[in-house]
DNA sequence: ATCATGTTGTAGCACCGACTACATAACTGA
DNA sequence: TCAGTTATGTAGTCGGTGCTACAACATGAT
């Protein structure tokens, strides 16, 4: 079937299989429908460093990744950035459409070139209603960022920086990287300002970290990858 | 229509107008559904101190809360307690049965008599399948969840005590508590030792804060309750 | 009453990590 | 190739908070 996505994904690097346009989930519907659906979707193509969406905007918008990257952060008030998460292709962001609060609770930039399909809050109402597999799609979604989130709570309230930090590498790795007899592999840069950001430390503190896990053999550097050393058992 | 709830219940101080018994979604539905769906899932009522699941339990059901509250708590690796939240009558927990790893992320111990209404995966995902409602309002939920801890993040991340255990109390009062003029009010006693396992500090250290809050004027003890100012702006 | 248990208040020491400041790479684009 | 920018490394000071220890209550059971 015809799909947006194609048409502006031409040239794209690597792209997620999941579509709304050809989700495995659709295999079944009429063609006309999936027409419908999936050309009233709104795609963007974005370049890094583009946001999706701002924090405390009206959120009337929910999305699903196709290709690319994207950093979930929010201010913290003392004015500090501070990092929730990276969200990768056949991700959802922005689900809290659905919320009567209705603004979103952090802004999402794009960490590469990024490519992602639209749903206004009354499309997604009428999608789930119609399509309750893609609600389930979804509440997995909203799980594995619970999760996460979860992990995350745990990591920030102990206090001990070089664990958070080795915990967040891990669990960024984990989720988005590749993984070998060493450990899992994280093939995107991420700089220490960064890391800061995401565990909620000075950068200089996470230099320093960065440093013993190294002289302890819990991280290793690999070119422009970094490798981190699964616990051993 | 006939619903195991209402036995079970029968002397139960306040419940939550929310069942998937008679929930409002389940209007039109035709009534023998109604009754094979509230008759299949599995009703606990339980005391204060006692648990619903355990974090790495096998997630094999999850739980729509009619009464009491309930207590989402994770084992730090330093073996220190951490509470994730608190949920209410009408919330869902252990909505990540639906993800393929299958296992609670965190604990859910009963803060007082509570009553929950349990569902095995394959009765969830049934559920959803027929009834997207049902999805939406997950969806929603988890939503919530989802806001409240990027704020925990937020605020773990921010070093200082005070304003952490500031804006907690702020969060769970205006989650589970009642608001007047003077602000909101918390109605439940946490102690200052649960207060330091929700915002990751020492005992000590929190009782220091909550004293400099009620010096400030931040917030005030009323009998058994406790006043939560709003930000004046 | 008495004891046991749980909660809150207070003090002092030690230490992690924020912060500033500056040096040295590494990268980018003319 | 050079300058401008961004990322990383290192040092020193200082405040916040963890930790231990103990005292003062409160609560509830026997």
């Amino acid at each position: 079937m015809q799909c947006l996505c194609e048409k502006l994904s031409a040239d794209f690097p690597e792209l997620s299989p999941i579509c709304i346009g050809h989700l495995w989930l659709f295999r079944d519907l009429p063609n006309e429908t999936l027409k419908a659906m999936s050309q009233s979707a709104i795609r963007y193509r974005k370049q890094r460093g583009e946001q999706i969406f701002l924090e405390g905007d009206l959120a009337e918008t929910m999305f699903l990744i196709k290709g690319g990257r994207i950093k979930l952060s929010k201010l913290s008030e003392s004015g500090n950035e501070l990092i929730l998460g990276y969200r990768k292709p056949g991700d959802f962001i922005g689900e809290n459409v659905l919320t009567d609060a209705g603004t979103y609770p952090c802004s999402a930039w794009c960490q590469e070139e990024t490519l992602v399909c639209g749903f206004s809050r009354q499309q997604f109402n009428a999608l789930i209603l119609e399509h309750p597999h893609i609600g389930l799609q979804i509440i997995r979604n909203m799980s594995e960022r619970i999760n996460w989130l979860s992990d995350q709570v745990g990591n920030l309230a102990t206090a001990n920086i070089e664990d958070r930090l080795y915990r967040v590498l891990q669990n960024v790795a984990k989720e988005h990287g590749a993984e070998d007899e060493r450990g899992y592999i994280l093939n995107f840069t991420i700089t220490h300002e960064e890391l800061g950001f995401l565990i909620g430390a000075h950068r200089v503190s996470v230099t320093r970290a960065m440093n013993t896990l190294k002289h302890n053999g819990k991280i290793a550097a690999d070119g422009k990858s970094l490798v981190i050393a699964r616990i051993p058992q």
